[in-house]
DNA sequence: AATTTCGTCAACCGCTTTTTG
DNA sequence: TCAAAAAGCGGTTGACGAAAT
């Protein structure tokens, strides 16, 4: 479906349509292009558009050429919503040939500690890139250093894996982050830390290097910030990182034998207020709660003198509900508010949820899951997650318990799929 | 207008894990 | 079973544009 801009764009803009997803945007730093004002507008519509490149007029005169060629988010900030913001890219136009590779070369030069004249480094150019990707789209995946040598780059198999990943591939959405995928990274990441490609896999087109490079330049900035009012003794011991966590929960299952279980708890109810509530900012609710201790680590909350661990999920992810507009495998924002606060407790001796039925659930609701030493199994309560019986593994020791299983129904959340379709 | 500072992000590096022969 | 190669991952760098001074 083609969306006319003109509707979309605050300002007035010369008509012209755009058909997404627009995939590519060109590296920045790209040579300043000389400007004519004649440029027009015109916005692919193909999916092979990594082949070619746009530029974009705006009949807004608050858009100075100059910023045509700056990245997508500055022109979108200026002049898109936030989702036509998600698809729009634009290059720098050419000046890219000749130039731009003697510029790569250079690069390429400084940058070869091993004096390998061969393969090239630095930034991808234009040929380089269709190269790749007509590669790619005949042939598919297959060896990288195979792809490299049988596309003709001059580049190892790892840099093209990377650019294929980053860039290339047809099925990434690039732009900015929605607020709900501000969300569900923050979530993810309090859950698995810097675990990047596990945050991205749940993420439907966006890449791990993507997510890092916004967790450490907004998200990071944006929790330090709101850490500055509050004071560290607010919160509980912020030691352990995630991954400790899951690392002791392992090392449980290695057998202290005898002990009655797991000793961590987290007292996350102040963490997931943020949730409750999917049209507030969730940066100003964590405004409340987060210190810049829990910057580097995640767990802010999370409090080993206690017998029970508590996660607290959104809704979407503790107990998706089923629509016809996807598979039951994953959660599903449905009709159900997002932010709705729901938990799951594990303590060292209970074993069956206090688990409602899965319609008409109401907050602060409670599944449990046994966990218990060496011989002990993760028990799948009522219908703990909803769907699909993720925990359903006979004789599952502690040991084999990961956050795979807990974070399953995360792995996709259509509603972030923005679609102007 | 010039300079400095800041924020972003593509790409590299080095290490670990997985796969292959 | 083992070694080498490939793939995967996360941390880091540095170029660039924008914003601030």
């Amino acid at each position: 479906m083609e969306v006319p801009l003109q509707s979309v764009f605050h300002s007035t803009y010369q008509p012209t349509y755009i058909t997404p997803p627009l995939l590519y945007s060109y590296p920045k730093q790209s040579p300043q292009p000389h400007l004519h004002h004649h440029t027009t507008i015109t916005i692919s519509s193909s999916l092979h558009l990594p082949l070619s490149y746009h530029l974009i007029k705006p009949s807004s005169p608050s858009l100075s050429p100059s910023s045509l060629y700056t990245s997508p988010l500055s022109i979108s900030n200026h002049l898109l919503g936030s989702h036509i913001r998600s698809s729009i890219h634009m290059r720098k136009p050419d000046l890219m040939g000749k130039d731009r590779v003697l510029i790569n070369n250079n690069i390429a030069n400084n940058n070869n500690k091993n004096n390998n004249n061969k393969l090239r480094k630095g930034l991808w150019s234009p040929e380089e890139d269709e190269k790749l990707m007509s590669y790619m789209l005949r042939n598919g995946q297959g060896c990288w250093s195979d792809i490299a040598r049988n596309a003709g780059l001059q580049r190892c198999g790892k840099s093209c894996r990377l650019r294929w990943i980053n860039y290339l591939r047809p099925d990434l959405k690039r732009g900015a982050f929605s607020p709900q995928e501000e969300e569900l990274i923050i979530h993810l990441h309090s859950i698995l830390g810097n675990r990047w490609s596990q945050i991205a896999a749940r993420l439907p087109g966006r890449t791990d290097n993507e997510i890092k490079n916004f967790w450490n330049s907004t998200i990071k900035k944006r929790l330090k910030n709101s850490s500055q009012t509050h004071s560290p003794n607010d919160y509980h011991d912020s030691s352990l990182e995630p991954r400790d966590v899951v690392d002791k929960i392992n090392a449980m299952g290695m057998g202290v034998g005898g002990s009655s279980g797991m000793l961590l708890s987290m007292h996350e109810h102040e963490m997931m207020n943020m949730y409750m509530d999917s049209s507030s900012s969730s940066f100003s609710s964590m405004n409340t709660m987060l210190t810049s201790n829990q910057l580097d680590n995640p767990f802010p909350l999370l409090d080993n003198r206690h017998d029970q661990m508590v996660f607290s999920l959104p809704t979407c992810m503790a107990k998706p509900e089923m629509t016809d507009e996807f598979d039951g495998r994953y959660g599903v924002m449905g009709g159900g508010k997002m932010g709705v606060e729901r938990e799951i407790s594990i303590p060292g001796s209970q074993s069956n949820s206090t688990t409602e039925e899965n319609n008409g659930a109401t907050q602060n609701e409670y599944y449990t899951i046994e966990m218990k030493n060496n011989n002990s199994k993760v028990e799948e309560s009522d219908n703990i997650f909803g769907v699909g019986n993720h925990w359903q593994g006979e004789n599952m020791g502690i040991g084999e318990w990961d956050l795979e299983g807990l974070l399953e129904n995360v792995s996709s959340f259509p509603f972030l799929d923005f679609q102007l379709q």
